[in-house]
DNA sequence: CTATCCATTCGGTATTGCCGAACGCTGTTC
DNA sequence: GAACAGCGTTCGGCAATACCGAATGGATAG
C-alpha cells in the first residue's frame, strides 16, 4: 500500500528516496537488504530500481556484496547544475578573494522564502574544517546569511517566517521569541550586517551581508565562517565591513541595486 | 511501446532521461510542451514525472509558463556525493596549491577502466575559462590524464581501450592510430608524465602524471590544463616534473605506492 | 472576438511494476 | 560434512498504477 502523493509517480519517488538514502548513509555502501529494511517494499523491486539507477550513473555498485554508493552522475548533475547557475558563477571568484583576504570558509545563500539556501562555499586553507551542506534550505535565524536576509524583509514577512519556521533553538545562544529577532534584525539594519555568535552551533562565529537584484530584493547573502575566539567588538566590526563590501560588489556584479532599508 | 530495458524501472529510466534533459538543456529552462516534443510521451505522463521530480527538489519550476530548470537538490547531491568520495577530499588541497603554484586550472581524473572520469577541478584566477565537464567518460587518447593513466596499463589493455573509443580524432593533432598510441606511451613512461598538445581542442595544453594505490594500480592522474603558448621543451619539462610531484604527494596522501613501470 | 497554444484534469485501459516464492550461492555452525 | 542462514537474483502472476487521449480552462495573440 505504498502511498504515493497525487499526480505524481510513485515508482520515481521511491527511487529518488533510494538515492537520498545511499547519499546519506553509511560511508562504505549499503547492500540491497539493508536498504530493503530502511525502505520497506520487496526485493525484487528494490533491485529493479536500484539496476536503473546504476544504470544511469546515479549509483555505483561495488563488486563485492554488491554494496551501492553514489556515482559519478550526481558530480556530473551537481557540476552541471553550478554552471546553470548564474549566481555561483558570478559568487564564485568573488568568494574565493573574500576568502584568501579573510581566511575564513565563506558561503553564498540563496533567498528562498526567507529561508537561505547556500549554494556554494569556499574553504579556507585553515586546520580547522567543518562539513556545510549545499542545497538545503537552514534555519534563518541562527545563521548570519539568515539574518542577513531576514533584516531585507518586511514585518509582516519576518512574522510568516518565525513562524514558519518555529525559531527553534539551537544552542542557548539562539534567538527563541519573535521580540528577541525584531530586536536583533534592527541592529542589523542599523549595522548592515548580521552576525552568528554560537547560534547554530558551539563554538562558531559567523558574519553575513546580503545582496540584491536591480530591484532592490534581497537575492540572499554571503557570509564568512569561523572558529569562535575572542574578537572585540572593532574586530567584529571590521570583519562586517569587509564582508559588506565583498557583497556589496556581488550586487554590482548581478548588476544589482542596493535598497537601503530603515523600517517595516 | 516505450523500450525498457529488462530487470529496470521504466518510469524512473524516463524520469531520469528528463532530469539529463532539463540540466544539458536551454539556460533559462524548458515548458512541458518543449520537453515532450524532446522526448515523446504524453503530457500528462510527463507533467506527473515532473512533478515528482519537482517535489524532490531535482527540478525546480519557474512561474511563468512552467519552465523547468535543475533544481537544488542536484548541487546538495553533488556536494555530498564529493564530500564521500575520499580521494576528492584528499586531492581538494593538494589541487588548490597546484593552482596557485602554476595559475593553471588543475583537474583529478579517476581511471575508470582505462578511461579517464574527472571528479573534481580547480579554476585558476586567469582571464581565461573554459567548461569542463565532470563526472563524465573521456576520451583517454586525446587528453593528459587519460594518457598518462594508459601509460599504466598492459599492452593488451591499452589494446582493449583503443579498441573501445575507436581512437577517434578530436583535433588535427589527435593520436589515432594504435602505432602513434604505442609511441606516444613508450615516452610518457620514460618521461614520467603526458601531455595533450592540441589533441583535444585548437590552443589547449595540458600536462598529466598519475597516482596510485597502495597495490601500485593507477588510481587516477591529475592534470594542468591552460591555453597554448610557446612553451619551450624545458618549460615542458619544468612543468612536467611539477605536475609529478603533486601528483605523487597525491599518492602518498593516499598511502599509494608508485609502481614504476617499464614495459608490458 | 475568435483562434491558438498552453498547462492541467479526468476516466478508462492494459501495461508494468510490484510481490512472494523459489533458486543458487557463500560462509558458518554444530 | 551436512544443515542452516543470509545473500543476490530470477520468475510467474496479479492488480495496482502509470500511461494515454480527450476535454477543460486560462492566457495570449491576431
Amino acid at each position: 500500500m505504498p502511498v504515493t502523493a497525487p499526480g505524481q509517480v510513485g515508482s520515481v519517488a521511491r527511487a529518488l528516496e533510494l538515492v537520498e538514502l545511499i547519499v546519506t548513509g553509511s560511508a562504505d555502501g549499503m547492500s540491497l537488504s539493508e536498504i530493503v529494511k530502511r525502505v520497506g517494499g520487496s526485493k525484487s523491486a528494490t533491485l529493479a530500481t536500484l539496476r536503473t539507477l546504476v544504470a544511469f550513473g546515479y549509483l555505483r555498485a561495488v563488486k563485492d556484496g554488491p554494496k551501492y554508493l553514489p556515482g559519478m552522475m550526481l558530480i556530473r548533475l551537481g557540476d552541471l547544475a553550478e554552471a546553470h547557475d548564474p549566481l555561483i558563477a558570478v559568487a564564485r571568484p568573488i568568494l574565493t578573494r573574500l576568502c584568501e583576504k579573510s581566511g575564513l570558509t565563506i558561503r553564498v545563500a540563496r533567498n528562498d522564502g526567507g529561508f537561505p539556501v547556500f549554494v556554494d562555499r569556499v574553504d579556507g586553507a585553515g586546520f580547522v574544517r567543518f562539513y556545510t551542506p549545499l542545497g538545503v534550505r537552514e534555519l534563518p535565524h541562527v545563521s548570519s546569511a539568515g539574518k542577513a536576509i531576514l533584516a531585507q524583509l518586511s514585518d509582516d514577512e519576518i512574522k510568516a517566517v518565525a513562524r514558519e519556521c518555529g525559531l527553534v533553538a539551537r544552542t542557548k545562544s539562539s534567538i527563541t521569541t519573535l521580540n528577541g529577532l525584531k530586536k536583533e534584525i534592527e541592529k542589523i539594519r542599523s549595522d548592515g550586517f548580521a552576525t552568528d555568535d554560537e547560534e547554530d552551533a558551539q563554538g562558531i562565529f559567523c558574519v553575513g551581508a546580503p545582496f540584491f537584484d536591480h530591484f532592490g530584493k534581497c537575492l540572499g547573502a554571503i557570509s564568512a565562517t569561523g572558529v569562535k575566539t575572542d574578537l572585540s567588538a572593532e574586530q567584529i566590526e571590521k570583519l562586517g565591513k569587509l564582508v559588506i563590501q565583498y557583497a556589496d560588489e556581488l550586487t554590482r556584479e548581478l548588476r544589482g541595486r542596493k535598497n537601503v532599508r530603515s523600517a517595516n
